[in-house]
DNA sequence: ATAGGGTTAG
């Protein structure tokens, strides 16, 4: 046909191009723009038609053509502008959108109620709440107030900005509301994390009889999955199904976000597979929702499965891979996510940054770590967090205080977890006092501690031997009306280490069964190992007993206990029994089974065992296995070659072995190895006053009192006894080594003398004497 | 005009 004959006026050209604005026919507009310019300047430079073709441009999302076209206009018109203005700011670019509404509105064009909601959506996005109230008040004078489009787009825009009670109330005075405006509001709250009143406007929603649509469901399943709501959730995909809503990207994604986070992932899994469009959000939940629950591999596949789809890989999608090797301290795999991010530009992302800081921390290399925090341009609080939450896990506490301050002179002031990180990184190099200090100045600063300070608090306590402190902190936390949950309520377990504090342990045991805590495993083994430390091991048996639990660590405890109680051939039974269940024991199992033998002078039986460990359990031999060998083979006199072990054993023997050993010198009077193992001990610990007691006691037993009285005044003119955090134990100890000395010692009055004063301070200080200090007074 | 995903503390 020949076009050229044919009388057609640029209006036509403006009717087609309106065409493809509804169709979105980017490749037909192209070929009708470029006849237009075949056409001449007749067309070309025709008002209408440049106005159309900016708007065909726009809609079409080509910002670069849309702008020339804009700029190359003698004249703008309304529709230009509004073109102009809703692609800036459909596409991100609020700023010039803003500018736009700006120049337009001074050149003379009043912006109308098409123009409005794309500033206001800009004044969201850049959460400029002054320049949004602006735009209020002129759409309010101009008397757009009534229109639904201006005010479901105030409503957001104040949700944006944080300022709930302006959304709610232009909500609220709208006559009429459309489901968008009753999705702004839900999304509004959602946003602020208002997850009970997004909740709450969904079911008004349906009360006034409005259908919802993706958004609404989807919104209503952020705020469930927020809220961990299963019920609430489910009902949400009910709704989903029933109004028969497409299941599309964004609507499918929130699905599966709700399913992972209330740890249905089997559920996720069902609606990922319906899915016939998938895009990286999509996988990215799939993947974050496997690593969360510890399955790896699967995530691993799936990234494989991902790429295979073609779909590539973003910061999200890295950000579950690098968490992913720091779960399972796989550094291999971390330097592998870590090099894919340079490759790609994606470790510019602060929270891929922070990952690849804690990936390196927890596969042990706080080199790397730092360096990767070094080279990072944008610090946000999360990333600070993390390098403070490494150093703080090595009990590095000037590091971690040094960079408590260098945060602050950067600008960005701490929060609770940074605070946490302080006090551990305090109480991890047994800094307790230091710690306690940072406890109450973040209180007189206003910041209140978490139920996380707390537990770290309480079990930093108890694992520096203030387990009584850690008991009554407990309770101060309770009164304070704070919640315990399963952590810290082992933590509190934790600090019930002996007789003393058997009544704390029974109290909380009472907790746990008021608050049906009971069936939790790890608080089961925290029970199981409490009775046992508090010399209740009949206790413990019963709590054992009544949990059917095959999983290694709970075996463990109970083993540990009978261990602990010296009843070896329970332990033993109880070894056997695990291994006939198929449970393959780990180096915890064989340091209590090796320590229960020694404790029996099973010395066949435990180099037995030791044996096997090595050679069909694969358990590379630790420290403490080798001490508890040195202690089977010195108990039986075999000290030399007791000592031939240590001087074999692949480590720096540490005080602990070297201590047992110096304690068996006392049985069979080896002064000479005695006074050689004290030498390196007194180095090793010299706040020990347990070494000088063993040393003593070697002394005592061998009839050289002259030593024994100068070991003591050397213990007195050290001021050990009364070095801060003196535990029960090095109390203890005191009372052997007066023990040590009763039964042939001059002065007989005076120890008898001391030692009752001891027993009494003692008392005073709250601990309950044992069996075997009472067993000394009386005698 | 409205919608989905990732990082830190016991």
């Amino acid at each position: 046909m020949e076009f050229d004959n044919l009388q057609i006026g640029p209006e036509i050209y403006g009717e087609l191009l309106q065409g493809c604005v509804y169709e979105r026919a980017l490749f037909t507009g192209q070929q009708i723009h470029a006849r237009i310019l075949k056409n001449g300047e007749f067309y070309s430079r025709n008002e209408y038609i440049e106005t159309k073709l900016v708007i065909f441009y726009a809609k079409c999302n080509v910002l670069e053509v849309a702008n020339r076209l804009f700029h190359r206009l003698r004249k703008h018109n309304l529709f230009s502008w509004a073109a102009i203005i809703g692609l800036h700011s459909r596409m991100g670019f609020s700023e010039d959108a803003l500018l736009g509404f700006c120049e337009m509105h001074e050149n003379g064009f009043l912006p109308d109620n098409f123009v409005v909601p794309n500033a206001l959506k800009a004044c969201g996005a850049l959460q400029l709440i002054g320049f949004g109230r602006g735009v209020h008040g002129y759409a309010v004078k101009m008397g757009f107030g009534g229109c639904v489009f201006v005010a479901s787009s105030l409503v957001d825009m104040y949700g944006k900005c944080g300022v709930l009670e302006y959304a709610r109330k232009v909500f609220d005075d709208m006559l009429e509301r459309n489901v968008v405006a009753w999705n702004s509001m839900i999304v509004c709250y959602v946003q602020n994390g208002m997850n009970e009143e997004a909740m709450g406007v969904f079911y008004d929603m349906r009360v006034e009889g409005i259908e919802p649509t993706r958004v609404t469901v989807a919104s209503f399943l952020s705020a469930s999955a927020n809220l961990y709501a299963f019920k609430e959730g489910k009902q949400g995909h009910s709704i989903a199904v029933l109004s028969g809503l497409e299941l599309d990207n964004i609507l499918g994604s929130s699905i599966i976000n709700f399913y992972s986070k209330v740890g249905l992932i089997e559920e996720a899994e069902l609606v990922f597979f319906r899915m016939l469009e998938k895009d990286v959000v999509t996988w990215n939940l799939l993947i974050s929702s496997y690593v969360q629950y510890g399955q790896v591999k699967t995530a691993l596949n799936m990234c494989r499965l991902m790429r295979k789809e073609k779909l590539r890989f973003d910061s999200v999608t890295l950000t579950s891979v690098l968490s992913a090797s720091a779960d399972t301290s796989n550094v291999k795999l971390g330097k592998e996510g870590h090099c894919y991010c340079i490759r790609n530009n994606l470790d510019s992302d602060v929270v891929v940054a922070s990952s690849t800081v804690d990936m390196y921390a927890k596969c042990e290399r706080i080199d790397y770590a730092r360096r990767v925090f070094d080279f990072t341009t944008q610090r946000d609080l999360v990333l600070w967090n993390t390098l403070l939450a490494a150093y703080a896990e090595l009990g590095l506490s000037g590091e971690t205080l040094k960079l408590f301050y260098q945060m602050q002179l950067e600008g960005v002031p701490p929060n609770v977890v940074s605070w946490n990180s302080v006090i551990l990184g305090f109480l991890r190099n047994n800094q307790i006092n230091e710690a306690k200090d940072i406890f109450s100045q973040m209180q007189s600063l206003g910041f209140q501690p978490s139920l996380i300070t707390w537990t770290t608090l309480i079990s930093g306590l108890a694992q520096n031997g203030s387990g009584y402190e850690a008991i009554l902190l407990f309770q101060k936390m309770q009164e304070l009306w704070i919640q315990p949950n399963i952590v810290s309520i082992i933590s509190a377990l934790s600090a019930c280490i002996d007789i003393a504090s058997l009544e704390y342990g029974r109290s909380i045991h009472g907790y746990i069964i008021r608050h049906e805590l009971f069936h939790s495993i790890p608080i089961a083994t925290s029970l199981v190992d409490m009775y046992a430390k508090c010399g209740s091991i009949d206790q413990a048996k019963k709590v054992f007993n009544m949990i059917l639990s095959k999983e290694l660590p709970f075996y463990n405890a109970m083993i540990s206990g009978y261990a602990l109680h010296g009843q070896a051939v329970e332990a033993l039974a109880l070894f056997n029994h695990l291994k006939e269940e198929g449970i393959e024991p780990d180096n915890i199992t064989f340091t209590s089974v090796l320590s229960a033998c020694g404790h029996a002078g099973l010395v066949n039986e435990g180099l037995e065992l030791f044996g096997d460990m090595i050679s069909k359990h694969h358990v590379k031999p630790s420290m403490e296995h080798y001490g508890c060998v040195v202690s089977l083979l010195s108990r039986c006199g075999d000290l030399d070659e007791a000592l031939q072990l240590i001087l074999a054993m692949p480590f720096e023997p540490d005080a602990h072995i070297l201590g047992s050993l110096l304690a068996a010198c006392k049985e069979h009077h080896d002064i000479e190895l005695g006074k050689y193992l004290s030498n390196h001990l007194f180095k090793l610990e010299p706040e020990n006053s347990g070494n000088y007691v063993a040393l003593s006691n070697a002394y005592a037993t061998a009839g050289r009192w002259d030593e024994v009285s100068k070991l003591r005044d050397l213990i007195k003119e050290k001021g050990l006894r009364k070095s801060p955090g003196c535990s029960w134990i090095q109390i203890g100890g005191e009372l052997n080594f007066f023990v040590a000395g009763d039964a042939s010692h001059p002065n007989t009055e005076e120890i008898y003398m001391t030692l009752a004063l001891l027993v009494r301070e003692m008392q005073f200080m709250g601990y309950v004497p044992m069996v075997s200090n009472a067993e000394v007074l009386c005698s």
